[in-house]
RNA sequence: GGCGCUAUGGUGCAACGGUUAGCACGCGGCCCUUUCAAGGCCGAAAUACGGGUUCGAUUCCCGUUAGCGCUACCA
């Protein structure tokens, strides 16, 4: 009689990519079971005929795995699951708990979804106080009989009871309670003999033994729906955690309109998972102190529901890139090297490379590189000299450092100086350097800041003799003999 | 419209009846400095409003306001 394990589940539809605030549920539901030692189980809820789209579920998973979120059971498919759903609906009409409706769907719901927000002056026209009560919920035997011989669509609803509250409770939200005559009898199964989500997130949670259900809280008003359902199927209802919603810097439900909201869009712009994964667990939960950084496994141990705010959030980008930033430079490097290296062969810059040949050097110029980054991506803009010869010459820091008429000249005596050296190293191009511009009367800020756009192309690069090491001799030289004609010329 | 939820600086979180209301992002300044970052230091910046309860409210209750959610044969 050991007690049951905790079992909980992320739940997405395919109608779309792995959004942020999915990606954050998923990472709580994770972060529960992990804790708890319990299941995480996946469902993919596509009952949504219309706007289900399965290719899009192995975007899904992809955006959970590189998230580092791993599920321990399924993926389930509701769509496969129907003929369960079905008979729970014909079971509660067997035993009263629901009736059979043949309205026409878009008259019973009031017309179509035109919802006019225009006219000024006083708002419309009322609306219905309470939820409007189905006509065939009272329905004859002998008029049921009558519909069913002509062949009419039926859609099983729920019967609601007409008075008194239902109550169930949450784990962040705490006791909640609703009217029930707040409550419309509410369609299990539609004409077409497909579930609604209402049908059938409870029979798969009961079916599943879901323990916890960790889901938005824009879940959280259609809760009591769900409570009745367990109570007409004959089961206990699991505890319910709502998490606060994720929302845009205009406060609106975070969307398309907000910009990247995919998980997958994340990665491609280069932030590291475990970058993205502590800046989402602190999105409406809290370990309860000042920590920012948290490795994963204390998220795990201080992970608790209670801890979960209550209050949406707003996703600010410009933290997650300071996460982003943080981890870039404060994880060991060897952990950095695959993620460059990917970013590296996107952009065609792997094969045959000194990076690709030479793995030592490859991580001392991450690590070189590394403190001025804040995207993966920084890798293959900014630094792309350091891994490849055709790279360009920033206008912005040709404008600012390229000015000055001796420079030309500077850099060609510089390149003498340097192919001389019999020793490569920081000091020894450090004194080469100074030593020219000291030979030429001019200040060796001038010359260092116009070599480094010479070297590199860009303004933006790691301190300049450290740069010439990793570069090499030969190419420093080279370039340096590139660059001189051009100084002075323009674009 | 109805019902519900929420309310600490611009943003994310702390303080769960008694603190000079704390931390972080962002912002401004200074330092460091061969660029740009990073880093260090300093600074501006909040308890939505109004009533209660209490010796004492950010904290508990009520109202107002605002935001969000639900109100589909979407999930």
């Amino acid at each position: 009689m050991s007690p049951e394990k905790p079992r909980v589940r992320f739940a997405p539809s395919p109608t779309g990519y792995l959004h942020v605030g999915g990606a954050r549920t998923a990472l709580f539901n994770w972060l529960f079971a992990r804790r708890e030692g319990g299941v995480l189980l996946l469902r993919i809820e596509d009952t949504d005929v219309e706007r289900n789209r399965p290719e899009l579920v192995d975007g899904i998973l992809a955006g959970l795995q590189w998230l580092g979120i791993e599920w321990d059971e399924g993926p389930f498919f509701q769509s496969q699951r129907l003929p369960l759903y079905k008979a729970a609906a014909e079971r509660l009409l067997g035993n009263g708990a629901a009736f059979a409706c043949y309205c026409k769907a878009a008259a019973y719901t009031g017309g179509d979804a035109t919802e006019e927000q225009e006219g000024e002056g006083d708002d419309e026209g009322p609306k219905a106080t309470k939820s409007v009560a189905c006509p065939c919920r009272d329905l004859s035997e002998s008029d049921r009989a009558a519909r069913e011989r002509d062949g009419i669509p039926r859609a099983i609803r729920f019967r609601v009871p007409r008075t008194g509250v239902t109550r169930f409770d949450d784990a962040v939200f705490g006791p909640r309670e609703l009217q029930n005559e707040e409550i419309e009898d509410f369609v299990l199964l539609r004409s077409n003999g497909i579930p609604t989500y209402q049908l059938s997130v409870v029979v798969d949670d009961i079916d599943m033994r879901i323990t916890h259900i960790i889901r938005g809280a824009d879940h959280l008003s259609n809760t009591p729906k769900q409570a009745l359902l367990y109570q007409a199927l004959g089961s206990a209802p699991p505890i319910f955690a709502h998490v606060p919603l994720i929302l845009g810097p205009d406060r609106k439900r975070l969307s398309k309109r907000h910009g990247a909201t995919s998980v997958g869009s994340y990665a491609e712009e280069g932030f590291l998972p475990e970058a993205f994964r502590n800046f989402l667990a602190l999105l409406g939960w809290s370990p309860g102190d000042d920590t920012e950084f948290i490795r994963t496994s204390e998220m795990i141990e201080r992970y608790s529901l209670a801890a979960i705010s209550r209050t949406n959030a707003v996703f600010d980008r410009a933290k997650l890139e300071w996460f982003n930033t943080q981890y870039l430079q404060k994880t060991p490097v060897e952990y950095l090297l695959p993620y460059v290296e990917e970013e590296l062969k996107r952009a065609g810059l792997w094969e045959g490379s000194q990076a690709s040949q030479d793995p030592a050097w490859f991580a001392r110029v991450v690590d070189l590189i590394r403190p001025r980054t804040r995207l993966l991506g920084d890798f293959t803009s900014w630094a792309r000299g350091f891994f490849a010869d055709d790279f360009g010459y920033d206008a912005e820091a040709r404008e600012k450092f390229w000015k000055d008429e001796r420079l030309p000249a500077m850099l060609e005596k510089l390149a003498d100086a340097l192919a001389a050296l019999p020793e490569w190293n920081h000091d020894a191009c450090d004194a080469a350097s100074r030593g020219v511009a000291a030979a030429e009367g001019i200040k060796a800020g001038l010359l260092i800041n116009a070599t480094r756009v010479a070297i590199v192309g860009r303004a933006v690069a790691p301190p300049l003799f450290d740069t010439m090491v990793a570069l090499g001799q030969k190419r420093v030289v080279q370039r340096l003999r590139r660059a001189a004609p051009l100084v002075l010329s323009p674009g």
